[in-house]
DNA sequence: TTCTGTACACTCGTATACGAGAATCCACAT
DNA sequence: ATGTGGATTCTCGTATACGAGTGTACAGAA
């Protein structure tokens, strides 16, 4: 396991630090962007124990993180059974990208009108990011932050918010996707598309896009087939 | 206030317990159930030794239970500040609408089409217990109830979740509306326009009748005007 | 050899305990 | 009378400790 950060948790958002943040939180942070890059794949049992000791802090806060990111759909708990990354089938894929295009779709709608070019130009930066970064492991960070820079104009935090998670629950499916080249070439000229028809401001194309952009990294990801329960 | 259960909090769903029931659950859903019904009002800080006594649990369910509820929006967290029942301004009522907008009308229109007979008489029977029912706290579950009922089929276990907590997240607010009998009768109208339509297996009209039956609510809610920050 | 029962080990859930930070209140000075 | 400083108190975050439930492995009997 490559992600043990061992009491050098604290690092990132370091100066403005508006809440204090809790070692709970921090932990949170830790698991959710290993399990997101693959490091911690599917059905992964995580002992509060190992994580305690892996970390240098007690059970306690690990527990917290844990609850935390089972609200967020990426970890199951059972009582007594304890917690373990939480598996997708083929089916909860198909139901987490219908409710991405659901959403994303609309974000994006009411968005397009009211984009800055600023934004815009940011958007275009990430793709550059994305082209020259050799990293796979970043790929789905950049991802998401070209995305949401497209929705940000939407004017509905929440919206936002529930886009987010739900792009944190399908990124280490997705990340599959990205080793090959192929999918990732095809994703990156979507991603221009999409970028051209919001600079536009042709709301509806760029649904159009997004919605092939989404329906396309589904159906691939539907058919290779993620692992089943053990 | 009138909630405390005192070491007697199982109860419902005594029978089949799949998963054993933690204390950190029982208590988050007496509080979830509080502040949907209203005994909680928004803003009202939640101090864990207080809660911990008058439950007669320890801290350490109360934090869990508070960290789950926070996960689900109707309660704050401010680390070494504590929690308090989250305060919802008329922006933010205005997003939670217009997210439960887009996921409800996708959810119908999706489930109409195959929605099973004993499903509608179910909606039409939760209908005529909400007639019956003159205690305005379990109104708001019977609301859910029905909606959820006429969603079942969608075929989309993510989607019903999404919006069941939505719905928790509004329902304390929904709750002032029904004090109003003119909102309720006008909202039993709609309701039942809704389950003919349904009856019909006219998705379009359904969702038209529940777009204006959202829209209604928001607006006479956003009318009223929430309390404010003190 | 196989099946079963018992005992052990492991993990979680919960309780208690301690330290740190923030808020409040009172006293004192201006 | 009012503003400021300090001390006390309150609450949370984290650590440690204990009890309970479950799974497993080993031994003994069929």
């Amino acid at each position: 396991m490559g992600w043990q950060g061992r009491h050098r948790l604290r690092g990132l958002g370091e100066g403005l630090v508006q809440k204090p943040l809790t070692v709970a939180e921090q932990v949170a942070n830790v698991l959710r962007e290993s399990i997101a890059d693959g490091s911690l794949v599917a059905g992964t049992p995580l002992r509060q124990d190992d994580l305690a000791e892996r970390f240098g802090f007690s059970r306690m806060p690990v527990r917290d993180a844990l609850r935390q990111l089972e609200a967020e759909g990426i970890v199951s708990i059972h009582p007594t059974k304890g917690a373990h990354v939480a598996r997708m089938d083929t089916t909860e894929i198909r139901e987490i990208f219908a409710v991405r295009e659901l959403l994303e779709s609309e974000a994006l709608r009411l968005s397009v009108p009211n984009l800055a070019r600023e934004k815009l130009d940011e958007a275009g930066h990430v793709l550059n990011q994305i082209d020259a970064e050799p990293d796979v492991r970043r790929w789905g960070t950049l991802n998401r932050v070209f995305h949401l820079a497209l929705y940000s104009a939407c004017g509905n935090d929440r919206l936002l918010a529930l886009i987010e998670a739900h792009h944190n629950a399908a990124d280490r499916y997705v990340r599959v996707l990205l080793s090959s080249l192929d999918y990732r070439s095809q994703s990156q000229e979507q991603h221009r598309d999409l970028l051209t028809t919001c600079r536009h401001r042709d709301a509806a194309a760029a649904v159009r896009v997004l919605r092939k952009h989404l329906g396309d990294g589904m159906a691939t990801l539907a058919q290779a087939g993620p692992a089943r329960k053990p």
